[in-house]
DNA sequence: ATTTATTACGAAACCGTTGTAGTTTTGAAT
DNA sequence: ATTCAAAACTACAACGGTTTCGTAATAAAT
């Protein structure tokens, strides 16, 4: 700018009011500035706004990990929405670990961002760190995997309702012995499924068994997890005739174990899980899955941190959006030989 | 710092210098101020010390889309060096729009980049938006879809050596009449697939014949140009007995399309193809595919981009590197009745 | 006691903008 | 001709750090 004003004869803040397009300047005076910098093509220097203007235009996102079907979908609907208002997002994977998030967090603070997108880890169980980023004024908001405990904008799935439908379903199937595998029992979406497991079995009057329950505490990352737990579930004395898997890496694991286990589904056991992969269908077998609205989740989730970010007054009304999924009813819970 | 300077009864330039750790400083001065920066947790001010130093420790990455397995996996290798040497990365998918490629990059020169890694558009014909980028000093890297009019470091994998290889255990299992599904012919990766297949029969005194070649402009982001092409060659008087996909999106869109049409695999038709999902051994059926070391090429591109950014000296040598594929041979290419 | 190094610290310029508070110019009204 | 307001432009501080250069204090050497 320095050197633009001096070739135009002008001062240093004329230029800069001309390019902000001021009504100090005169209409010939800017159209002078406006057209050497096209010409120039010079592009002010957004460090120095920012500095200037104490905002950085950037989001941060926490989550687990990008390379996930469900969550780079949400990616793609945050993007959408934070490329479309000008924010950029800076992404930072926990890849499920409490210490790695805190890293992440106090990474994203000394690099200036306007406001924090976050889905905690399966580990997290301590949110200070987060309510202190609040106290400190930086607006917060969660998606997915929700914590209590912080008061802020949320963005969820309604978890116990797909979960119940989901459950319903496999007993409407027939299925009597229904196997739940899910997370880390730390995450609000393993409880809250894990309650609408329980609810469709006590509604149609089936035992809930803790022996058919069993959480991962790395939510899948680590396939023996997801593996010991179907071997235990096979090794009991009644092994269960339906597994129901509370997420997309659980779900395709274990789809992968038990066909590598030669475990005929549905007719040996069937199977029904979350999972946002657009090849469910073409799946061997294709795969009875809850699919999650994740692009929308990711747009809401932007939009709403974009809103807290721009707010002029410090907002203290808080809500939560519930969006709703979709089962998507195939081969892997169908009873019996009956085949499509 | 200022706050700090005063309530230690010390001067600004002082704190600064102890918290980079000067040699200036005494041991006892830097001590105060050290343990009264961690009592107060303050953090420096990124934008401020980039603005100073002209450095952002950001990185743009411009790819088609997030939501795709094989980039997925690449922006976790990115991610994965670029965190570990304190960059943040700063995406912009292009959704295979040139149009909007020009706006990405726009966008990203407009933030203060200290580096830009591209892989371009399924349109993108002219690159002097990149060419102008790079004489105005910005380092690049540019993965997966190279281009060769600019000249800088590449990471690519060895497109026509796995499409060679997998096309030749097409003809070894016994296919006659093998199509080729690629994408847009801009694309560096489609030649050179194209190149590998045609290589392949012409070695083995197959004819290459244009009608079963087939082009997706959009690389399947549209799902209709892929059934469209698919169409065409189920209708070609002798229709092909293999298909061979060149991307993720035309592979299991072309999986879903024959399932769709009751089209069985490998019995009527084979398919094999490009693709990095971790579930193509559970495809119905389980599916023969090349894949690259996604992870790998992202962390390499990273590796190359941060060198390039921190290298005193302007670098004048360029390197390509070239990474190998793996052919995952199963079901879906295995002719006659012997399934495993 | 004086000079000379050495160590420890501070003043101020700088990075590239923006905005406030002047200052000059213009032109109209008195 | 004088006054005054509006219009057009400029100087300068500020944003929050880093760094160069200068200076004071201390220690060592003469």
């Amino acid at each position: 700018m320095k050197d633009i004003a001096k070739a135009l004869g002008l001062s240093i803040s004329t230029v800069s009011k001309a390019l902000r397009d001021s009504y100090e300047i005169s209409q010939t005076t800017k159209k002078l500035i406006v057209d050497y910098v096209q010409e120039q093509n010079y592009v002010p220097n957004p460090i120095a706004r920012s500095l200037k203007d104490g905002k950085s235009k950037s989001i941060g996102v926490v989550l687990c990990s990008i390379d996930n079907t469900f969550y780079s979908q949400v990616l793609n609907g945050i993007d959408s929405v934070a490329y479309s208002k000008g924010y950029n997002i800076i992404i930072n994977q926990n890849h499920e670990s409490y210490e790695r998030e805190l890293l992440n967090i106090k990474h994203l603070i000394s690099t200036s961002i306007d406001g924090l997108l976050v889905s905690v880890s399966t580990e997290t169980k301590d949110y200070t760190h987060l309510i202190e980023l609040q106290k400190k004024g930086l607006p917060i908001v969660l998606f997915d995997r929700l914590v209590e405990e912080i008061n802020t904008h949320k963005i969820k799935i309604d978890n116990l309702q797909a979960s119940y439908e989901g459950t319903v379903h496999l007993i409407k199937a027939g299925f009597k012995t229904i196997a739940h595998i899910t997370s880390s029992p730390n995450l609000s979406i393993s409880t809250e499924r894990l309650a609408g497991f329980k609810k469709a079995l006590t509604e149609n009057n089936l035992p809930v068994n803790d022996e058919y329950i069993k959480f991962c505490d790395h939510g899948g990352m680590v396939a023996d997890e997801v593996d010991s737990a179907i071997t235990q579930l096979l090794n009991l004395a009644q092994p269960p005739d339906a597994i129901f898997t509370a997420s997309d890496r659980i779900t395709t694991r274990t789809l992968s174990f038990l066909n590598i286990a030669g475990i005929k589904i549905p007719e040996d056991i069937a199977l029904m899980g979350f999972t946002n992969t657009a090849l469910a269908e073409v799946l061997n077998p294709p795969l009875t899955s809850i699919t999650q609205p994740a692009f929308e989740m990711g747009q809401l989730a932007a939009q709403k941190l974009i809103e807290l970010v721009e707010s002029k007054y410090p907002v203290e009304e808080f809500e939560t959006l519930v969006l709703n999924t979709e089962l998507h009813i195939r081969k892997s819970t169908s009873k019996g030989k009956i085949f499509t």
